[in-house]
RNA sequence: GCGGCCUUGGUGUAGAGGCAACACAGCAGAUUGUGGUUCUGUUAUCAGGGGUUCAAUUCCCCUAGGCCGCCCCA
């Protein structure tokens, strides 16, 4: 093969676009019941608005990213994810308004450079949803439940809810040294990556699987317990409006996302039909972002669903809707004449409104019949040399093997009569 | 970036150091104008490159890709 397609990449083919228009069709209708609108923004973006908002210590920024030069020598990144670009435009755009709330979604692709696996891919299919103008604890909850919404809407059981806060500019630095003081005190015991993150990003530590680790974390500082006042009571308050939804969630002490701009509530849904790739959503609130983006300082927050691995556990799910498709009329035809009689007709037919198909290879009558049947015609309209003299054609029900002759003048009316109805006797 | 397993026709599989087998799909034909059954025929230099050998698709190495795990996350 000459060409195939780049590494962590794939072609989404025909045979699985009916999970994929379920699922967007889901995810867009709900949105746009909690009142979302929707915004597109452009795959890629100046380096430097993601390397800010997402951290220059994080995975992501330090070595995921597609990064390249333009001609014009500008540093341009393709989207790792979606919120800071949504951010970015929100302000740009003056989406953003006092004391108003903005409701965006998207849906699109973003761009990792990262080794593919089952459920991961260098590019992969995001939708997700962001908030601004709201600092109330029940909007927290609304975002976490519509989440969940959709999860139920698509059929999806065997998922988890986590959820946890990460605090705050004012008390999450004061935990950060204590958690690295008590890291420190054990550096000598952890594996070789998470003596790095000692100093990069200590908080990631919390989710290392390597068993030796594993023993120092069950012990190591919550930073639940860290939290000031105002984080307490703001995770408080989210857990108190997630019992009013009915929500059931877990509380994940060590859920760490790899994002630096998250504040307060974070949280994520987990699939258990899936790998070690196993989270289908995952966001969180990040009160700070706009600000430091130059906005007038909103809180905000959002989620992201990741639509690669929701097709997977619904093909898994087995909940795959098979897509209506129209009542086909398929033109067979024999000879020059009927040929030219059948091209007209056609046009016609989907002019009206109306699918229907015809022979471009100069197959053999026969070969015209089983195609229609492999297309699943309903109706094969047969066109041939002895029928035209006689100012007739043949229509046959491909279903009830009936047929009979319908006049060459009225073709068109008693085709549409029949592809309306079901009751017809031919 | 690291480790393990894997890569045979359109698809799914078999195979062995020396004619690559089977199923399904596809195409053609079995009444030179009619489908879904049946029958017949037909469809691959075994991912790419290099090496060992009289001989490799089968053994070895490299590359690419896939899967799984680490890492990370959606």
């Amino acid at each position: 093969m000459k060409y195939t397609s780049q590494r962590g990449t794939r072609d989404i083919l025909p045979v699985d676009m009916p999970v994929w228009h379920n699922l967007e069709k889901n995810c867009r209708k709900l949105f746009e019941l909690y009142n979302y609108f929707e915004i597109r923004t452009p795959i890629f973006e100046s380096t430097e608005l993601f390397a800010r908002s997402i951290g220059e210590s994080s995975d992501i920024v330090s070595k995921e990213m597609y990064t390249f030069k333009d001609k014009g020598d500008r540093s341009i990144t393709l989207r790792p994810e979606a919120t800071a670009p949504v951010v970015r435009a929100a302000i740009q755009n003056n989406l953003i308004e006092k004391d108003k709330i903005t409701k965006l979604y998207y849906m699109g692709p973003m761009f990792r450079y990262e080794r593919p696996q089952a459920g991961r891919y260098r590019q992969f299919y995001q939708s997700g949803v962001e908030v601004f103008g709201s600092k109330d604890p029940a909007l927290d909850a609304e975002v976490i439940s519509l989440s969940v919404q959709i999860m139920d809407k698509l059929g999806l059981s065997d998922l988890s809810v986590k959820i946890n806060s990460v605090g705050c500019k004012s008390c999450r630095p004061k935990y950060m040294e204590t958690l690295k003081e008590y890291f420190k005190s054990n550096a000598k015991n952890l594996c070789e990556t998470c003596n790095n993150r000692l100093e990069t990003n200590p908080l990631r530590i919390l989710d290392c699987k390597d068993p030796s680790c594993q023993k120092h974390i069950e012990n190591a500082p919550a930073i639940i317990d860290f939290l000031c006042e105002e984080c307490k009571t703001h995770f408080e308050k989210v857990i108190y409006w997630l019992n009013v939804l009915n929500i059931k969630y877990e509380i994940n002490k060590r859920l760490v996302r790899g994002l630096d701009y998250y504040t307060k509530t974070t949280f994520e849904i987990v699939s258990g039909k899936l790998g070690a790739q196993n989270a289908v959503c995952g966001g969180g609130r990040y009160d700070n972002l706009v600000v430091e983006f130059g906005g007038n300082d909103t809180p905000a927050i959002g989620f992201a669903i990741g639509m690669d691995r929701m097709v997977e556990v619904l093909k898994e799910h087995g909940t795959q809707s098979t897509e209506h498709r129209f009542r086909l009329l398929y033109i067979a035809t024999l000879g020059d004449a009927a040929k030219k009689l059948g091209v007209e007709l056609l046009l016609n037919i989907r002019k009206s409104g109306y699918a229907a198909e015809m022979d471009y290879i100069g197959k053999s009558l026969k070969s015209q019949m089983k195609e229609a049947d492999r297309i699943k015609a309903k109706y094969v309209l047969i066109l041939g040399e002895d029928e035209i003299k006689s100012g007739k054609a043949m229509l046959r029900n491909m279903e009830t093997a009936e047929q009979g002759e319908v006049l060459l003048d009225k073709v068109l009316e008693e085709i549409i009569v029949r592809l309306q109805s079901k009751g017809s006797k031919f």
